[in-house]
DNA sequence: CGTCTATTTGAATGTACTCAAAAGCGGTGG
DNA sequence: CCACCGCTTTTGAGTACATTCAAATAGACG
C-alpha cells in the first residue's frame, strides 16, 4: 500500500492546481482525508445509497456506471491523481445512481462532504476550490457527451487510442465496449478493421 | 421586449435558488448584467471564438451544438430562467467549439466573467453562487450523458415527451432529431409509431 | 397566393445486435 | 511445471434498426 506520505504528496500536487497551500494548511487538509483500498472487481459505495464524499484516486484504476434493464453501461474511468464523487446523489440527497466499481486494485483518500462544507463556510479559500473543482468536472463530462453525440463507436475507439492510452492499456476490452456504448463482439470487429489498416 | 424590471425579478427569483441577497445586494449584482436580444436564428456569440460571458436567458429558447463534418449535433436546449456559458471555452481560453443558436426570438442578461470574478474575489458569497451554479450544470450535462448512454431513441423522445414537454411543443422535430442522435426520418418514423400505441 | 422549409413515406443499404460457438488467456491447485 | 477452469475475446450467421437517397405532402411566412 502506498505510504500515507506519498498519497499526501500526490493530494497537495493535484490541489495545487487550483489554489495555493501552505505546508501547514496542505497538512491540515490532507488530515480530514481517511485511506481506503477498494478491491479489484469491489465497489467503492454501494449503488442505491447517497453519497456523502468525494474521493481522490491515489493508484489504481475505477469505473463509474449506470444499469438499466440488465444492462450496464459504463460512463467514466478514473485513474489515479484524478477526483470523483456523484455531485448529484450529494446535492439532491436521493440514492445515487452511478455504480462505482474498482477496475484494479485501487487506493482512495476519501473526504466527507461534511467536512468539505465545513472548510467552504469557514475559509473562502476552500470554497474556491470547490468551485474550480466542479468547473473543471463540467469540462470532462462535457467533452464525454460531445463523444458520444459526434463519433461513431469506431471514431470514438480512435479518439480513446491516442488521448486516453491508459484506458486501452489497462482497461478490459468489454468495458471499454460498455463504454463507447457497444458490445463487446462489436468493438472485437472495429479492433480488426482498424489493426488491417482500415 | 420584455421590461428590465421583469428581467432582473427573474434574475432574483434564479439566483435566491442558491445564495440569499439583500434587494440592494440584489440591485447592484443585475446591474452588472446588459440585456441582449438574440433573433430567431441568430447566434448568441459565434463559434470559434473565446466565450467570456455569462447568460441567463429570460425569455425564449435556445440550443448548443457541435459540428463536425458537415454534421450538427445539438447538445442541448435553454428556456426562459435558465444558465448558459461555455465553460471550458473560458477555462481554457480556447475557442469555444459550441454553437449557441436561438430557435425563438431569445432575451438575455449577459454578465462578463470579469466582473464574476472580481465578485468572486471581493466576496465570498458570490464564490459560493459560482460554486454552486456549476455543481448544478453538472447534473444536468451528467443526466444527459446518462442519456445519450443508456436510452434507445425511442425511450429518450419518450422521456422528453414526459420530462421536458417544452421541448417537444417549442422545438422543431429535426431539431430534436439532432438531440436524440438521429436523423429527422427516423424520429418521423419513431414518432408515428408511437402514435400508433405501439 | 406562392415559395421555402419541415415532415412524412418508400425502398435499398449499412451498421450494430443477438445468439451460438470456438479460440485465447490468466490464475489456481495438483 | 503443467492441467484445468472460468472468463474474455474472436468469429460466424441471421436479424433489427437507423441511414441514405428520392419524392411527395404539409406548414410557415412573407
Amino acid at each position: 500500500m502506498t505510504p500515507r506520505t506519498t498519497a499526501d504528496q500526490q493530494l497537495k500536487a493535484s490541489i495545487s492546481r487550483f489554489i495555493n497551500l501552505s505546508e501547514e494548511e496542505c497538512l491540515q487538509f490532507a488530515q480530514l482525508f481517511y485511506m481506503r483500498e477498494v478491491k479489484k472487481k469491489a465497489y467503492w459505495f454501494p449503488s442505491g445509497t447517497v453519497c456523502t464524499e468525494i474521493a481522490f484516486i491515489v493508484k489504481g484504476c475505477m469505473r463509474t456506471y449506470i444499469e438499466k434493464n440488465e444492462v450496464e453501461r459504463t460512463s467514466q474511468f478514473f485513474f489515479e491523481n484524478s477526483w470523483y464523487t456523484d455531485y448529484e446523489s450529494w446535492l439532491t440527497k436521493q440514492p445515487s445512481m452511478v455504480g462505482v466499481e474498482a477496475i484494479e486494485s485501487t487506493e482512495l483518500l476519501i473526504i466527507p462532504f461534511r467536512e468539505l462544507e465545513r472548510l467552504y463556510n469557514e475559509t473562502p479559500k476552500y470554497e474556491r476550490l470547490g468551485r474550480l473543482m466542479a468547473e473543471n468536472t463540467i469540462i470532462g463530462i462535457r467533452n464525454r457527451n460531445v463523444s458520444l453525440l459526434n463519433d461513431s463507436p469506431e471514431e470514438a475507439y480512435l479518439k480513446l487510442m491516442k488521448e486516453r492510452p491508459k484506458v486501452i492499456s489497462r482497461v478490459p476490452q468489454h468495458l471499454i465496449a460498455s463504454y463507447l456504448g457497444i458490445e463487446p463482439e462489436t468493438l472485437s470487429r472495429i479492433r480488426k478493421k482498424i489493426a488491417q489498416k482500415g
